[in-house]
This record gives C-alpha cells, structure tokens and sequence, in this order.
DNA sequence: GGGTAACCGAGACGGTACGTCGAGTCTTTCT
DNA sequence: AGAAAGACTCGACGTACCGTCTCGGTTACCC
C-alpha cells in the first residue's frame, strides 16, 4: 500500500492548467520573459502550488514544452514503400513545424531552460529527440528487413544525420529555410545512393561493416 | 574617419582580461549562473567598463566563447586524398573536443547566450558554425574536382548533416559517446556509399535534382 | 476512559496542550516568530484544530499568555497596616516578576498581539491590567476607609501611575531596573507624603477636587 | 579622514523620504498592512535601496515613526512658576497628542515594531520615552532648586510615573480618556500633596531618604 | 603644460524576478 | 463529528541580477 494516508491529495487537473498556462506564456513571450508570478496568475494558481510541484522554473518549463510539443507533433514516419520519399515527407514535416513561431518559441524555450539547469540538460535534449530518433530507426530496420536498403548500416548514426540536420536548421535559422526541399534532396541524395561515383568504391572502405565485393 | 579626438583610450589589456574571466566563470558555472558582477570582480573590472564595451550580457558571453573556442581549434579538414578517412579524422576531432567538459560548456553557454537575445542568435550560431561549414564544402567541392565523388551532390546538404550530427552529441551528451568511432563510421558508411543496395537505385531516385544517368 | 461518539472528549485537554505549546513558543521565540505550523507542530495538532478554536493567531497567543501569566502570578496587595511597605511589597513582587525573561516576554508577546489586532487590543491590556487595577484600588479604598489615607483621592488614577511605573519597566528594561527598590521608594515617597513641602502646599492646590480645609 | 572613497555616496535626500512614505502608510494602514514594496512604490524607490539602510522591516518603522514623532512633538514642561500647573498642562499636550488617531497609530506602529525586533525594542522605547524623562526631570529639578518642592524627592521615579501613566493610557485607550483633565488631577493631587493626612506620616517612612523629623 | 574628454573602480540606484514563508481556508481519510 | 495531514490562495519577505548612473580620480591626447 502506498503511503501518504491523510492529507488532502494534489489536484491532478492543476497540472495540466499551470502546464497548458506555462506553454502559452512561453510562446507569447519567451522563455526569459516568462516569470513565475504570470504563471501562476494565467493558471489560477499560487506561486506556492508551482513551487511545490517543480523546484525551480527551468524544470517547469521544459516539462511544460515536453508537453506541449508532444501534444502537437508525432511524426512518425510515413511508410509507403518508398524509403526515399517517406524519408523527404518526415524531414518536410519537421521543417513546416520548426518554421511555425510557435513551435520554434518552444523549442528555443526548452534551449534557455536546458542551459538554466545544466544539471538535466542533457535528459531534456533527449525527451525532445529521443522519439523521433526512434521513428527514424523504426522505419530503416523495417525497410532492411524489406531488402530495401542495405542490410550492413547503422540505423543511428543515420537517424542522428537526419535530427543533426533538423536541429541545426533550427538553432540557425537562416532565411533559406525557406525552401528546405531543395536542401533535404541534397542530402537525401547523397545519403541513399551514396557519395561515391557508382562504380567506384570509396578508398579505405569501411572497416565495421561487411566491405562488399567491388 | 575621425571618432573619439580628446579621451583616454580604452585600456586594450582588458578586453582579454574580460573574456579570459568571462569564459572561465562560462566553463565553471553555465551561463545562466555567470553574473555580470562576478565578471566584473574576477576580472578586476568595474561593471561600467563591462557595459562600454558589450550592450548586454549575451554578446559578451558569446564574444568570450567564440574567443576561448577560436583559441583551441582550427579543425580544418585534413586532405590526405582518401575522403573517407579524412572526414572521419575530422569528426573524430570534434567528438574528442567536444568530449571535454570545459569545450562543451563553452558551446552549450554560447547556445543559451543565443537563446537569451534571439535578435542575434543566427549570427552567433553562424560565427560558430561556418568556419566548419566552409572547411567541410571546401573538402568536398576538391573531392569533386579530383573526381573523387559524384558530381551532382549538394555540398552544403552534407556539410550540415555532419555537423548536425556533431552539434546533437554535445547538447544530448549520451554516454555512448565514448566510442564515437563506430557512430561515425556507420554515417560515413551510408553517406559514402549510399544506402541503397550497390545496384539497385532508390525508387523515384532523386526527382528534383538533375539526376545522373544510372 | 468512556468518550462520546463523535469526538470532543479531548476537547478540554488539548486547549491547554495548545496554550502550553503557545506560550512556550511565545518565550523562547517572541510574538512575529511564533507561525501557526510551529504551534500545530509542537502541540501535534493539525492547524485546523487552532482554527476551531480560536479566529485568528492573536487572541490565542493572547490567550496563551494570559493564561501563563494567571497561572503564574497573583500579586494581590498585600495588607498588613502598612500602607507603604504594602505597595512597596507589591511594586517589588512585580518588578521580580517581569525582571525574569520569560515573564517580561509574555507581557511583550501580548504587547504585539495586541498591536497586531488593534480591534481588542483594549480588552487584551484590559484583562492583564484590571486585576491589578482592583487590588490597588481595593487596598486604598480599605486604606482610606480606615483614616490611613485621604479621602478625597482617585484612586482610579494613582492605580494607574503604579502600573503604568510597572509597565515602563518592562518595556524600557533598563540596566538600572536591578535596584528597583529604591527608585519604587522615592516614587512611593513622593506619593505617600507629597512632593511640596509639608507645611506649604503647593500654589493652586487641587482646584477641581472638594479642596479640604488646609 | 573618513573611508569609502570610490563608489557613489548614498542619495542622503532618499533617506528622508523614505521615512516620510513610511510614516505615511503607518498612519494610513498600521504596522502590519505596511509592505515594504508599498514603501517602496510611495517613495519612489526600489526595496534594494531600502535594505541597503536598514535590515528589516522593524528598524525602518521605528525610525520613521520616531522621525515623525520628533517632528511634531516637543512637549518641553512649561514653566510659569506653578509646578501643577506645567504638570497638567503638559500631562494633556500628550493626552491631546495622543488622542489624534495619526500620532496614535505612529505610537503603535512603534510598539508593533518593537515586538517583531524583540533585540532592540528597549533602546526603541528608550528613544521615544527619554527625551519626555529628561523635561520632567529637569523641570522637577528646578522646582527643587527653587525651594518649590521638597529636596529630597526622587525625580526619575516621579517622572516614571507621569510617563508610566500615559503610556498606559495609549495602550488601553479606554473611552474615559475623554475627559483625561480629572484623572490627572486626581494624580497630581495625590503627587503633589501626598496620599496620606496632613499631619499623620505614613507608618515605616521611606529609608532611603533622609527621613523628616516626624 | 594646462584643458578636456574619455577612461577606470566603486558602488548606489530602479526595476523586476526569484524562491521562501506565514496566515487562514479547504479537502481528504481515519477514527 | 472531530481530528491529523497537508494542499491550496494570497501576499509579503528578503535576495539577486541586469543595466544605468554618479562619484572621485586617472590617463592620454591636443592645443
């Protein structure tokens, strides 16, 4: 049996107001701009409730966007048997949804709130990336099982490839984003058929994986 | 042009003396802890002299990191004529800088400075990012010259994804760091040599770009 | 111990475990530092049970001292004949008294209880007061009706110049309130035969009062 | 020569203002009600600054209060010659003084204040009460000098008493003080001319003083 | 070589947010 | 129904930091 006999228990709902409040404040403002006090004042709460519930701001932040960006996005990978352009439908997808003010708003807010507490900023960058780490790799093991690609890759390094590339458009953000297509064929380009000319094995060839015969 | 006739001018020494105190304060405690007044002190400065020469914290804080990190790394890419290998020298450069908690502090610091001015956080992403951008484009444009890779591939693409591969591992910080070769090895693997079966191209292979004969 | 269904047999006991714990705080940590919790706490009492009880964190303490306070002192004026040595008896009583710290801190306590609720701060001084108040004025009154004394005196007012001699005492607390006998003598000297000259009455000599015949 | 040479000195004109929102907002609302940060805001000022000269809340009061105070009472003894005269006269400037809600509250506020510093509430109390000691005394003892009164009365205890006497008044605020004129005369013709008959010393006559020949 | 203009250290200042705490109320579960 | 436990609102506390300003005092340039 648990413990916590008497007492009067939390309000679950509270939560859910002060994080849903928490969000919104962090997309109006930014995540500096945001202060405890509007918090409490936009959930209908006492600053004693939030304190009791997250030690510090930063924490309450990044729960709060954890939230709210997985409420807004899953982004699985399509799967249509076409590797190459699921891969593109994923990666447009991300950029359509990092180009919202909103949805940069909360990640930037999560960037300021990982660098408030260093302590977790490394647990706080995983939850963001953790899952669509494993969409990516989900979808490669099953188009390996399917012969589509190579049997011999690492299905992480990739997925980390194609994030890397998301997460460095966002922190950049240049004006070119505009036209991620462009950019995502480059890369899809040379990731599926390879860099090297076809028939012409690069030297050195990598030693962890199976060389082929070239 | 004429500025600043009569004055005594401003006492070049400390510019240094700043931004040494700056980044030590950046590596020891995060940016968010690094106050203005323990600058000043470390530094042996008054917080008037600080603000005459940075308009806020951020900046300064961003000047200090670019500083600290211009200091210890060129990183160019090394050209030994096997691509392969030199691209996984370079990567492994990175990952054993990034490995030190010190480097890693400086650039999760310059990434929060970025987050706290978002006017001017492409700029400063951009100072730390295009020194490498360029000297990967440069390795590859050469590549393509010496007819070492594919004519047709969109430089700029790969360049990003390696360094978003990079960029990922220092904010997420995974333990599997430590055997970074092998993560690297995998991308280079795929991206070499492309991930699709050696003779069997991608479905709808690379629409959008004028794509080669095979 | 036969109790009644519901739950009030402790009723009477914890009142007094409360005042206890009230005043025992009170002592050791002075009025503004007594917080409810910390009553509840060393009562092992919920707050809520304090709030059963009492309106508000004032009149309990107040309680809680007086209750201290009655448990401690009774003071009537003593009356052997000696009109002087009476209230010089009983002035030294209470100077003893309020010379030992946890006294004087109980009477300061109701002090800012009262400050703090100026609603009945007038009933609070009331109920500490007025006992004394009447055993002065009984004592002159037997005092005077034995010929020892005038008659034409207030009595009402001399009460109040001896208590108000008390109360000065506790609040200035001064070094010199170690030899309290001798200044209560040259008050009482003053009082008892009169601050003019024995055969010249001052000028204007009590003109509201039924003058006698001297 | 004195210390702190660098640095900006204290704006001494912030002082006075200070103390002048602070009495303000005691009269308006009483100790308790009076926040720092509405001091703060009444007087235009940051809270820093108000820690900055003095360490709580108490001390700030009970300077303010004892500014206002001083600002507005003198209360010197008059001296026509007829010393029940001044006495009355003086014993109803207080009572009339204190009978005005604004100088009322400022006595309150002060003792409000010395019960939350219990540290110094003496020397609070001993500020407020030793310049009206030291008029009475001193008007007692030119009375004495000029053969007025007895010699060999004591002038601190008698002016304890008057004092003692007032300070009660406050504290209890019984409606009778309405018409203080009788109390005190009452008082001051048992001071004046003793409590006991003419002719018949009380029994045990005081030792400490050099006794009459009765 | 005396002015003057800008520098420098020190530190007060306004503003704003932080995280804590106390008073008093309310809601649970237990007895 | 009364009691313990403890969550809840409200609002003040005292601290910290940012960026500005004001001192006394120090250089450098320029006339």
């Amino acid at each position: 049996m648990p413990q916590a006999r008497g007492g009067r228990p939390r309000d679950a709902q509270l939560h859910d107001e002060i994080l849903v409040a928490t969000s919104k404040l962090v997309v109006a403002r930014g995540y500096a701009e945001v202060s405890m006090d509007s918090v409490a004042a936009l959930a209908g709460v006492s600053k004693k409730t939030l304190y009791r519930r997250w030690p510090s701001k930063a924490p309450m932040v990044a729960e709060a966007v954890l939230n709210a960006y997985g409420r807004r996005s899953t982004f699985e990978v399509p799967e249509t048997g076409d590797l190459r352009a699921d891969l593109r439908t994923w990666l447009l997808e991300h950029a359509e949804f990092l180009a919202d003010t909103t949805n940069a708003a909360l990640i930037r807010a999560l960037i300021a709130a990982a660098a408030a507490s260093p302590m977790d900023n490394e647990a706080l960058y995983r939850q963001l990336s953790i899952p669509q780490h494993q969409g990516v790799v989900a979808r490669l093991g099953r188009a390996a099982a399917a012969g589509e690609i190579r049997p011999d890759l690492d299905h992480a390094g990739i997925a980390d490839a194609l994030i890397g590339t998301l997460l460095l458009r966002v922190l950049v953000a240049e004006p070119r984003n505009l036209n991620a297509a462009t950019e995502f064929d480059g890369l899809l380009n040379a990731l599926l058929n390879g860099i090297v000319p076809a028939g012409q094995p690069a030297r050195g060839s990598g030693p962890p994986h199976p060389g082929p015969h070239w």
